[in-house]
DNA sequence: TTCCAGACTA
DNA sequence: TAGTCTGGAA
C-alpha cells in the first residue's frame, strides 16, 4: 500500500510568484496566444531540448506562417524542414493536424484540451499545455519533467510505468492546480523542471518550493519518480553505399515504417558483399568512409559507408533511386548522420 | 563508449 | 506494451 499524500497547497502560489519574477518570458513561441504558433512549439518540444528547437521553429513559421500554409504543402517538404530533429512521425503527425485543423475545424484550432486532443500527434499533455496558454484553461500538464517536479514535491513512490500509478499522479497534478494565473503556475512547472529540478542534480537550495517538497524533506530528492526500466539494447551494423556522379548524390527513400521512416537515405545493404555486389556491377571503385556510431532507442546502429564516384553511363545496373544535385539535398528529408556525413 | 531523457501512436 | 531519434552527460 502506497503512502498517504497530501498536496500542499501553497505550491501553486509560490510557483506562480517564482516564475513570474524568474522565469523564463522571452522564448519565441512566448508572449503570444496564438494556438499555431504555441502548437508548434509543444510539438517541437516533445522529446527535445530548447536550444534544438530554436532555429527549427523559426524556419517553420518563415515557410509557413499560418496553419493554412502548413496544411497546402507536401509532406515531403515539412519532413525535408523537420529532418534532423528525431521522431519524424511528430512531423507526420503535424502535417496531418494541420489538414485537420483546415478540413474539420474550419481553420481555427479547437479551444478546449479535449477538443485539441482529437487531432493527431496531440496527446493529454500537450493538448493540455496549448488550451492552457492560449485559452486560459484550468487543466494539467504531465510531461518528463513535470513528472520529475511532481515526483519529487510530492515523494510519489508509485512506479510509473504502471499506467494506474501515472493515473494517480495526473489526478494530483490536478489537484495541485491553482484557481487562477493558470498560463503562470504551467510555464512555472516547465522552467523549474527545465532548470533547477534537473534529473541529476537538482538545485535545491535555489529551488522556490524547497520547504514544500517531501522529496527534498526526506533527503534524497532524486529517488523519485520511480520508474522501473527494462531496456535492452541490441546491436545493428548496416553498410551505406555513398554513389556520386556529377556532382549528384543517390538517394532511395526509406519504407514508411520503422527507422527513418519515409526519410531518404543512401542505398543500405545488410552486409559488405552484398553491397560489393552492387558496386561491382558499377565497376565502382571505393573509398572506406570513417565508421558511423548512431544510437536509437533499441539499439546502437554501427554504420559503415563506402564511397566512390561513376560514369554517367554505368548507372543502369546499379541500385535505384534519384540521383539528387548536391544543392538540391536541402529540399530533402536526410537523416541526422546522413546530412552531417554528405551535407 | 555507454547511458539517459523525452510523448505519442498502433 | 513496444517502437521511435538525437543530443548531452556520465
Amino acid at each position: 500500500m502506497s503512502k498517504t499524500i497530501v498536496v500542499p497547497l501553497q505550491f501553486a502560489p509560490t510557483l506562480v510568484a517564482w516564475q513570474r519574477r524568474h522565469g523564463r518570458h522571452e522564448l519565441p513561441w512566448q508572449n503570444t496566444r496564438d494556438p499555431y504558433r504555441v502548437w508548434l512549439s509543444e510539438i517541437m518540444l516533445q522529446q527535445t531540448q530548447v536550444t534544438t528547437v530554436l532555429g527549427y521553429y523559426q524556419r517553420f513559421l518563415e515557410r509557413f506562417p499560418a496553419v493554412s500554409d502548413l496544411a497546402a504543402a507536401s509532406l515531403d517538404e515539412v519532413l525535408a524542414l523537420w529532418a534532423g530533429l528525431g521522431y519524424y512521425s511528430r512531423a507526420r503527425n503535424l502535417h496531418a493536424c494541420a489538414q485537420a485543423v483546415m478540413t474539420l475545424h474550419g481553420g481555427e484550432f479547437p479551444r478546449s484540451a479535449a477538443g485539441l486532443q482529437t487531432l493527431p500527434g496531440i496527446g493529454r499533455s500537450t493538448a493540455a499545455a496549448v488550451a492552457a496558454f492560449c485559452f486560459g484553461e484550468r487543466v494539467a500538464i504531465l510531461d518528463g519533467n513535470v513528472k520529475r517536479v511532481l515526483g519529487r514535491l510530492l515523494a510519489f513512490d508509485g512506479d510509473l510505468a504502471s499506467s494506474a500509478e501515472e493515473k494517480r499522479l495526473w489526478a494530483f497534478a490536478t489537484e495541485l492546480l491553482p484557481a487562477e494565473a493558470i498560463e503562470s503556475y504551467t510555464q512555472g512547472l516547465m522552467d523549474l523542471g527545465a532548470s533547477i529540478c534537473s534529473s541529476r542534480s537538482p538545485q535545491c537550495l535555489l529551488c522556490p518550493v524547497a520547504d514544500l517538497c517531501a522529496g527534498r524533506i526526506e533527503g534524497e530528492p532524486t529517488r523519485y519518480p520511480v520508474k522501473t526500466r527494462k531496456l535492452k539494447r541490441g546491436r545493428r551494423e548496416n553498410w551505406w553505399l555513398w554513389l556520386e556522379r556529377e556532382g549528384q548524390v543517390l538517394l532511395q527513400q526509406r519504407p514508411a515504417t520503422g527507422v527513418w521512416a519515409g526519410l531518404w537515405s543512401l542505398p543500405l545493404y545488410d552486409d559488405e558483399a552484398a553491397l560489393q555486389l552492387d558496386a561491382d556491377k558499377l565497376g565502382a571503385k571505393l573509398e572506406v568512409m570513417p565508421r558511423i556510431a548512431h544510437a536509437l532507442t533499441h539499439f546502437d546502429w554501427i554504420l559503415h559507408t563506402r564511397r566512390a564516384d561513376v560514369l554517367i553511363g554505368s548507372v543502369e545496373s546499379g541500385p535505384g533511386g534519384v540521383w539528387v544535385a548536391r544543392e538540391r539535398l536541402a529540399d530533402y528529408a536526410l537523416p541526422a548522420p546522413l546530412k552531417k556525413l554528405i551535407v
